[in-house]
RNA sequence: GGCCCGUUGGUCAAGCGGUUAAGACACCGCCCUUUCACGGCGGUAUCGCGAGUUCGAUUCUCGCACGGGUCACCA
């Protein structure tokens, strides 16, 4: 066979050599120990958690060693592509704060090393098929998809390996008048790569999380090029993440199967490869067994779920920041305040058995989250948020800035700050008794006091407020005021001698805090109560006394 | 079915031949407390199974079981 011929029948319009390829990509001019990762989704428009997670591991390690992060797009398959989803990935990465130094943009690319979206590449990845076939390496398969199925139908029947290899890869001895002549007659074909690869014989690949792993050699012939002469992932991987000068490639543990494929590709290409971090699977809990998160069954999946509950960017990413790297937690409590960039994140610290997403454990870390902030951040945030997806909080919050800002810095800032919010969307539950157009008046009152004593505290309590008092003051003259009714001043008091007294002061504050605030929780009453303004309280206590009456 | 990866409490996990087997979440109890939230203290609960190596295995080796992944002209 004249693989020069074959060449030049499969590619006459490729005219450029790999040689002019790699004067067009210089490698990177960086300081030692600089990496350059990327993250490579495919355009479908829908954004998951694993995409956020692998994208950390890779903007961590490019950002802490001065290297370069960027973003290609893998568009390879036009039946994922969705209409503006590039866009979105971009804007969903930027909203993660994930910011990428390189890559595509939204209308375009930005760096050297494009361009940045593969179907955009065609004809450098022709350039590199084309010199396989001229190496013998590649042949053209113009079986159809019937006779490949029917192939494998056949394979699982004698229980032997599935997949076109060895003597079961029947185009690949095709004569060139053969191959001419199926040309001739208009058959689609696929381009394949000819493996030398034996199964049999194992070499050992060392993975920054997975450790030292022994795989067999792939002997499949695998598609190189597709019969629209897009590339698969495979072969695109290669030469991309070689001529972008890609130091290490961070992608899920899924790959670890064909990994093999791409080291031999990287090794006939004459390449050094990069280095691989081959990350967990985010699994979750369905019925009694672990299972990785799907697409289809799993709402929580998708990063938009998370930004319309209204979990907070920084929350998110010190979950997710929890899970990558187990010494992480540590690390927050011994610096609660400091940016999570700080901490230094490592592949040795790198789980690698799938983890189970736990929604708990996301708020907890949410709440921590939120409590650090102050009541500007919280406002701001939550405004942000409520923009989007909650306009009637939106209004309300925003309409009276300083009002919400106040109602956010009840119990903020101290040693022990209230650990109230994990999400966003709570908030218009939390704040709801502030607002005229969301309190609920209760409508029942403590069963343990009796109907007198209720319309007793509110009548007398309606006399004594006094909108400027402050805590203390006020918490006084609730006390002397329920001990003049019978009630105990100190809880421990009526502990020791409930025969003594009708409650205390507790039942007493509760009965007021019924009114006021509709609820038998709440935050500090009397900051409460400072933030409603006299008249509201007046009124409410009027009405909780009607209530109370009826 | 082949191949690859994995297996410490309900969950995330530390551990790397000798430990009372950390810590966090969740749960339960107590304390603090005008409610709630916070905080403090304590509790329940873990090394998948079987061999082997060893004076000694959660840690090393080998089987098994179980879980996961993958075997496309998808990435």
């Amino acid at each position: 066979m004249d693989y020069q011929r074959l060449a030049q029948l499969l590619f006459p319009d490729i005219t450029t050599t790999p040689e002019d390829i790699e004067k067009m990509y210089p490698p990177r001019n960086l300081p030692e120990g600089a990496k350059v990762t990327r993250v490579a989704p495919s355009p479908t428009g829908f954004m998951h958690l694993g995409n956020l997670f692998s994208a950390i591991v890779g903007e961590r390690l490019a950002h802490q060693s001065n290297g370069v992060f960027f973003l290609r797009i893998e568009d390879t398959d036009l039946k994922r592509a969705v209409e503006g989803g590039v866009e979105k990935i971009i804007r969903v990465f930027n909203h993660y704060a994930l910011n990428f130094d390189e890559g595509a943009t939204i209308d375009g690319d930005n760096g050297a090393y494009g361009p940045y979206r593969q179907r955009q590449r065609a004809n450098i990845y022709q350039t590199f098929a084309k010199q396989l076939v001229e190496r013998g390496l590649a042949y053209p398969c113009f079986c159809t998809e019937e006779e490949l199925t029917e192939m494998r139908e056949k394979q699982q029947e004698m229980k032997i390996n599935f997949g076109y290899y060895g003597e079961w890869a029947k185009c690949r001895n095709l004569t060139f008048e053969e191959i001419e002549a199926n040309i001739k007659a208009g058959k689609p074909y696929v381009l394949r790569f000819r493996s030398e690869g034996d199964p049999n014989k194992r070499f050992l690949h060392r993975d920054l999380v997975k450790g030292d792993i022994e795989l067999p050699e792939n002997d499949q012939d695998i598609v190189l090029l597709k019969s629209d002469g897009i590339p698969t992932y495979h072969f695109a991987h290669v030469i991309d993440d070689h001529f972008m000068g890609t130091t290490h490639v961070v992608r899920g543990e899924e790959w670890l199967a064909t990994l093999n494929i791409h080291l031999q590709l990287f090794r006939t290409m004459g390449w050094k490869p990069p280095k691989y971090v081959h990350t967990a699977q985010l699994m979750k809990m369905d019925g009694g067994s672990k299972r990785k998160l799907s697409k289809r069954k799993d709402p929580e999946l998708a990063l938009d779920f998370y930004n319309a509950e209204g979990y907070p960017v920084p929350s998110v990413l010190e979950y997710l920041m929890t899970l990558l790297n187990s010494n992480f937690e540590d690390w927050r409590m011994a610096n609660p305040t400091a940016p999570m960039n700080d901490f230094q994140f490592t592949t040795k610290k790198m789980s690698n058995s799938g983890s189970l997403f736990d929604v708990d454990k996301l708020k907890d870390v949410s709440k921590n989250t939120i409590s650090m902030m102050s009541a500007e951040e919280v406002y701001n945030e939550v405004t942000t948020w409520a923009k989007d997806f909650d306009q009637q909080l939106y209004n309300l919050l925003t309409a009276d800035e300083q009002k919400a800002k106040a109602i956010f810095a009840i119990g903020r800032g101290g040693a022990k700050p209230r650990k109230d919010l994990a999400i966003w969307s709570e908030v218009k539950d939390y704040v709801a008794f502030f607002y005229e157009e969301l309190f609920t008046p209760a409508t029942e009152y403590p069963q343990n006091i009796s109907k007198e004593d209720t319309l007793a505290i509110l009548n007398q309590y309606k006399g004594i407020y006094n909108p400027a008092d402050d805590g203390e003051t006020w918490f006084n003259k609730v006390r002397e005021m329920g001990e003049a009714l019978g009630f105990a001043g100190k809880p421990k008091d009526y502990k020791k001698n409930p025969d003594q007294y009708k409650g205390h002061v507790g039942d007493v504050s509760q009965v007021i805090r019924l009114a006021i605030t509709g609820r038998t929780n709440s935050p500090d009453l009397c900051s409460v109560m400072q933030i409603l303004g006299e008249e509201t309280c007046q009124q409410r206590l009027s009405q909780a006394i009607e209530t109370v009456s009826r």
